[in-house]
DNA sequence: CTGTTAGCGCCTTCAA
DNA sequence: TTGAAGGCGCTAACAG
């Protein structure tokens, strides 16, 4: 069905040794002539070298593995169009895997991927404070197996790691500054996950804000979230009790709970209420108001993770970059 | 480095054939001493079988095909998490790639899926009615090389072909059938593509609900679109210099488009304009005018289209489903 | 019950 | 300038 390389072999009268040598340009002592001869007879018969034959023998494979959260989720779909495409340019082409809510699937993704030979594995896994065991199994699973790990916080593990790390507390300290810049001091927030480090360090830059500011921390202002629309929904009443005059959200789909739950309550964006979001997505373009937000490139961090794979793969330097996000300051917070 | 077949014999002091054998639950006959003993070794030495090795010799891989215009796109993103959950759960794994424009690239995709070892491809491309000569080079590679393919629309190609089809046609009609008991004649279309089929089907339906209710089809209330925000917000000021009503667009995007546009044009949804959208998608959600649309879901189809393959690769029967839509009212068309 | 032998398709010495 | 031989890690016949 296939043809192999001994059907190449054969129709040109020399060895199979000799055609391989001449496919994978390897310089050698080999006649222009039957160089020639080979690569027309290869062409015309449509040879294309099993995959993973070639693997098998040379150890590469040319394949990444993605483990993301959620494939469907905006944010890694457009993290995983540019990893894709950055690995696409480099001939790799990409594996997949979405965990969900589970480590233990997580896990699962990285044994199946190291056992069909990726060269590496890009973890866009938002990491917790302590890291579960089985986040532990993966690096230590990958580390046994030579296999480089990109991961975009900043955690202590052994291994051949990359980070392509994002600066969340600049993040939350630009949020925050600019609607205490406003004249806002009563800020909530709609946090991720306690334990999250992303999450942990938006609010550092926003306690970092409120300091330089003078203004005091006050802790009935947090509200714990969880990046989806229904916290946003959930929160606000609350943080309305508490006498808020501004919200940051640690991101744009909680934003978009707290607009429709506005929409409910009467309450007019940004009239009413200031609100300033995070990660900068196609959302902002979508909202009657639409909605100022600090920047989180998924579409950079993708390229700039498939990069850093393919540096540790090919065991070249990687000069790592720090992303520093801005402010897109639109109509959703104004002067209290 | 890793653990092979062998070592895991030699710590056991039999033969590799034997150990193959007992993890592959190949009910021979060992002796159970020796199966448990296998059994326990393998696991106390962590060994995994190596993949290429066994795709190799068993042709197996396990691996899928998904080629997709943008995974970066909302509705590919939801279908590709739908494919490989599926996929996942029958002991799959995906491998995706996007061709953006190019139709070679997608060709070039699927020589390399096969190279590596592919059981199957899912090619989510919105086919044209005449099939471009990359297109007729993917079928065929895959068909000469034993590959199964599922597509989305029906067209006439040879191989080991899967449909999952989708009604477009009905879609079409209820949209605009919708709009016509609202009491509306002058219904504008903002379509995709001329030559895709999925956009011929929709006009299909439109002209249908269009005869039924004896109203003449008006081919200056047609404007060519391409399934984005943009063409949406070009298309209005025409459409309105038509003398339109209500409007069909052909999807949510475009919908969006339209939305902004009335917004500077100061017109109001739905009570200077009706519209109806298509694809149901959760934009709906966001607007501040919730859109009427037609479903057109991405899980189903990638949950299908995983099935189908699956069933193609194990050879077993399929029934082909053909998707019929509904449409989902909301607010954004109303009485004339 | 188990081991030996032979590949899968390819690359890589080493010898000629 | 080329070919033969060996092996990557595994499975599948065929022998014992």
């Amino acid at each position: 069905m296939r043809v192999t390389i001994k059907d190449v072999a054969k129709a040109c009268g020399i060895s199979a040794a000799t055609v391989s040598l001449v496919l994978n340009n390897k310089e050698c002592r080999v006649s222009d002539e039957t160089r020639a001869k080979i690569i027309k007879v290869a062409k015309d018969m449509n040879y294309r070298p099993n995959q993973l034959a070639v693997g098998l023998v040379t150890k590469k494979t040319q394949t990444i593995g993605l483990i993301v959260p959620d494939i469907g989720n905006f944010h890694f779909a457009e993290m995983s169009k540019a990893v894709e495409l950055e690995c696409r340019n480099n001939g790799y082409i990409v594996i997949v895997g979405s965990y969900g809510e589970s480590d233990e699937q997580a896990y699962a993704y990285f044994k199946e991927f190291i056992d069909k030979g990726v060269e590496g594995i890009i973890f866009a896994k938002p990491m917790l404070a302590k890291l579960s065991k089985e986040d532990k199994n993966c690096f230590e699973l990958a580390e046994s197996m030579g296999v480089p790990v990109v991961i975009f916080e900043p955690v202590s593990v052994k291994g051949d790691i990359g980070v392509v790390n994002f600066d969340y507390v600049t993040g939350g300290y630009l949020a925050t500054k600019h609607l205490i810049d406003l004249g806002h001091e009563r800020i909530g927030c709609i946090t991720g996950p306690n334990n999250m480090i992303s999450s942990m360090s938006r609010i550092e830059g926003y306690k970092k804000a409120l300091s330089e500011a003078g203004i005091p921390f006050d802790s009935s202002l947090m509200y714990e979230g969880d990046f989806t629309v229904r916290c946003g929904l959930k929160a606000l009443p609350y943080l309305l009790g508490q006498g808020i005059s501004a919200l940051f959200t640690f991101n744009d789909m909680t934003a978009l709970g707290v607009y429709k739950a506005a929409r409910q309550y009467n309450l007019k964006v940004p009239d009413d209420l200031s609100i300033v979001g995070f990660d900068d997505t196609f959302l902002n373009e979508i909202l009657e108001v639409p909605l100022t937000s600090v920047t989180h490139p998924a579409e950079f961090l993708g390229e700039e993770s498939a990069k850093c794979i393919l540096s540790l793969i090919k065991r070249e330097a990687y000069e790592e970059r720090i992303y520093t996000p801005i402010l897109m300051v639109r109509g959703s917070a104004i002067k209290k």
